[in-house]
DNA sequence: CGCTAGTCAGTCTAGACAGCATGTC
DNA sequence: CTAGACTGACTAGCG
């Protein structure tokens, strides 16, 4: 670890003036340390650094002007990616300021954009590993103008579901130029090493961290915090959490409570609430940021009025189950400081930037989802991603971050284990069929035809041990061969046009698989059972299914209109996989059958979040299914998976698809035309007046203008 | 006998990426 | 092995 503490001055970068210029007017004059050091290791020149160190220490500037530098030097593009929609936004408006200089910024990922073709156009270009991999598979020309990747977050390249696609985008970025920025790691060493770059690591943070650990007295209600330097404080409540909350209201500072799940993170947000008495809040602000909760469309009611009570006392909760626009709006709230405490489940640990004064991790344990029963610890990663957030620089002097144990006995193991040990190493997380498959299906699709020899090249570049490499490359290669996604010809390895179009469809070959297989052993069949095979897949979503829940599924399974086309699994865990995959049809079907959202949301005990999520999925898979029923010249099954997308898509009969088309219409206004009279684009164009009036002068109009414009495009 | 407060056993549990179309990037 | 919120069935105790 690097001690030294230099700062270098931002005018003696060799950089042209103009490029300091900009840095200058945000305001920074000298580079922080992590800065320093990255310039001194060559970043300037183009060296390939892997640079670790703690969050919000820096680490988008030294993107920054690794991309610039090395673009004003080598001409082409750059391409900067992150794991999180929610950062390449984030990252996208940072790197717009590069616009000023000439340099053209775009971002791409899932839920913006797919149209890849105006891409090239652009200089530096912000995206998700996934799209990054996506669009590699679909091979557009100007990806071979990309010569700089920085590879941002790169210890996702631990994570179970998502390292995979974060290490097979390492190995193509790293036969070109990068720049790899990673939270602290403890084997930092071996992964430069692997990506032939000189390593960085620091642990400069911008404000100090204090981490402890609270337990509870013998004593009742007393609680005591032993922090790093030895030092104890004390303090007293009922609760310790709420407690610690409120110590550090009094002192002015705002709090971020982790909890391990969203009914905690409801409750504990509610309990916080009734203690917020004492805290002076900005009343105008919060009565404005009951009106924009109001304001939002999307969302199910009972959340809302839930979160507008806490939200007049400064409190929040926040979790996956709230739709976007609510957290969109805790967010910024918290940021703005009129939001003095949210209670949240991990959802906050990673991602944007979102840092309070006093971190309170009040959990340790996690509900293990495999074992009932069971609980696991979380990982120190997790951990060190949650106390980062402590410590506002230009507010706080210190950030503050505390465990909660239960018991006295635990404070020693947990403080060693959490606070003074290295987080674990990252390790390649290709083996497992599904992964390693999916690997060399998405190698192929990028790189076309591959001997034998050339595919081991791609292969043996990765992080995966050899030994396991061999094991799974026979197994992958038979079973894809098996299952005609590739076909060997004088030893040399090609996707088939299925293989091809499962590549680009971007869903795993045993998805692919499992559709083949219910479309092929079917004639034409319902709504239920198209939603229920997609759902089944391993790309479909998972939602909980309870006890009660279960009974009436399987009773439910008797009398359904059609058969399913999955056959009923004996195995338990396949079978619980089973009546999911039911639990998310029916959600689907009232979807489509235009069920009110707040019926849908009670019905199945699910957020409003929970909902989009679903809908985006299956919105997916069902586009993917009709695609491959194409492919697979299924022709009585794609008329039916065609209609569906749409009406998924939407969640609106088959009768508003022509309706919704027209942007700012969706289900609800679709309906309310249609029960008007108001049944086509036509009726839209031939009946402004009428229009105006149910949805309003301003939107009606603007829909008038709109369904015009789309009747036009198809004559 | 009927109501209610209290008890106890059982249940439940985080997150978030991907296609494509159209016209802001 | 480790938690805690919530629900619903059941029961003791009261008027």
């Amino acid at each position: 670890m690097s001690l030294e503490l230099e700062w270098m001055s931002v005018e003696d970068l060799k950089l042209p003036s103009n490029v300091i210029d900009i840095i200058k007017n945000r305001g920074i004059k000298k580079l922080n340390p992590p800065q320093t050091e990255a310039v001194k290791k060559g970043l300037l020149d183009g060296n390939r650094l892997l640079l670790t160190s703690p969050t919000g220490s820096g680490k988008t500037l030294i993107a920054e002007m690794g991309i610039i530098s090395f673009l004003l030097k080598n001409g082409g593009k750059a391409i900067y990616v992150t794991p999180l929609r929610a950062l390449t936004n984030e990252k996208y408006l940072t790197f717009k300021d590069w616009e000023s200089i000439g340099f053209k910024v775009a971002m791409t990922s899932g839920d913006y954009d797919t149209d890849d073709a105006w891409l090239k156009n652009y200089d530096i270009i912000i995206t998700t590993y996934e799209k990054l991999d996506s669009l590699w598979r679909h091979r557009p020309d100007w990806l071979n103008e990309v010569n700089y990747f920085v590879l941002d977050e790169l210890h996702y390249l631990n994570d179970p579901e998502r390292g995979p696609v974060v290490e097979s985008v390492t190995i193509r970025a790293k036969r070109r130029n990068l720049l790899a920025l990673s939270a602290t790691i403890s084997n930092y060493k071996q992964i430069a090493k692997w990506l032939g770059a000189e390593p960085v690591a620091t642990n400069w943070r911008p404000v100090p961290l204090i981490e402890g650990v609270m337990y509870p007295e013998r004593k009742k209600k007393e609680y005591t915090i032993l922090f790093r330097d030895n030092t104890t404080r004390k303090v007293h409540g009922d609760d310790a959490i709420i407690a610690y909350t409120l110590d550090s209201l009094s002192k002015n500072g705002q709090v971020l409570v982790f909890r391990n799940s969203r009914k905690m993170a409801e409750s504990t947000a509610l309990k916080i609430a009734n203690y917020m008495n004492f805290v002076s809040l900005d009343e105008k602000a919060i009565s404005e940021i009951l009106k924009q909760l109001d304001d939002i469309e999307e969302g199910g009611s009972d959340e809302k009025e839930l979160l507008k009570s806490l939200i007049s006392k400064g409190v929040a909760y926040h979790h996956a189950g709230l739709s976007k626009a609510l957290r969109d709006i805790i967010e910024e709230s918290f940021r703005k400081r009129k939001i003095k405490v949210i209670v949240a489940t991990p959802t906050l640990a990673a991602g944007v930037n979102l840092p309070a004064r006093t971190v309170i991790i009040g959990d340790i344990y996690r509900f293990n989802r495999k074992i009932a029963g069971y609980y696991d610890e979380i990982p120190v990663m997790e951990y060190k991603q949650m106390s980062g957030r402590a410590g506002r620089p230009g507010f706080d002097q210190i950030g503050e971050s505390i465990i909660v144990v239960r018991d006295k006995e635990d404070v020693d193991r947990v403080f060693k284990k959490y606070i003074l040990s290295d987080v674990e190493p990252i390790e390649s997380k290709l083996g497992s069929e599904r992964a390693f498959y999916t690997f060399l299906l998405g190698i192929l699709s990028a790189e076309g035809s591959l001997s034998e020899k050339q595919l081991e090249g791609f292969v043996y570049e990765s992080l995966l041990a050899k030994s396991l490499v061999d094991v799974y490359f026979d197994r992958a290669i038979r079973w894809l061969s098996e299952h005609s996604f590739i076909r060997e010809e004088n030893n040399t390895f090609t996707l088939t046009n299925f293989g091809k179009r499962v590549a680009d469809l971007y869903i795993n070959p045993f998805t692919a698989d499992i559709i083949r297989k219910g479309l092929e052993g079917h004639k034409a069949s319902c709504e239920i059972a198209y939603l229920h095979l997609l759902a089944f897949t391993p790309d479909g979503p998972l939602v909980s299914v309870g006890r009660n829940e279960e009974e009436e599924l399987i009773e439910l399974l008797e009398d359904l209109e059609c058969e399913l086309l999955v056959e009923e699994p004996y195995e338990e865990d396949e079978y619980s996989l089973y009546l999911n995959a039911l639990k998310v049809a029916l959600i689907m079907k009232d979807w489509i059958d235009e069920v009110d959202e707040d019926t849908i949301l009670g019905k199945y005990n699910i957020g409003s979040g929970d909902l989009r999520n679903i809908v985006e999925t299956m919105d997916w898979l069902t586009y993917s299914a009709y695609h491959l029923s194409k492919e697979l010249r299924l022709d009585d099954h794609s008329d039916k998976l065609r209609v569906l997308n749409l009406r998924v898509a939407d969640g609106v009969k088959e009768e508003l698809l022509e309706l919704v088309q027209i942007g700012g219409v969706g289900r609800k206004r679709a309906r309310l035309l249609y029960n008007n009279g108001i049944k086509g684009l036509g009726d839209v164009v031939m009946n402004p007046d009428k229009v105006r009036n149910l949805l309003g002068q301003k939107l009606g109009e603007r829909v008038v203008q709109e369904a015009a414009r789309l009747l036009n495009r198809f004559h």
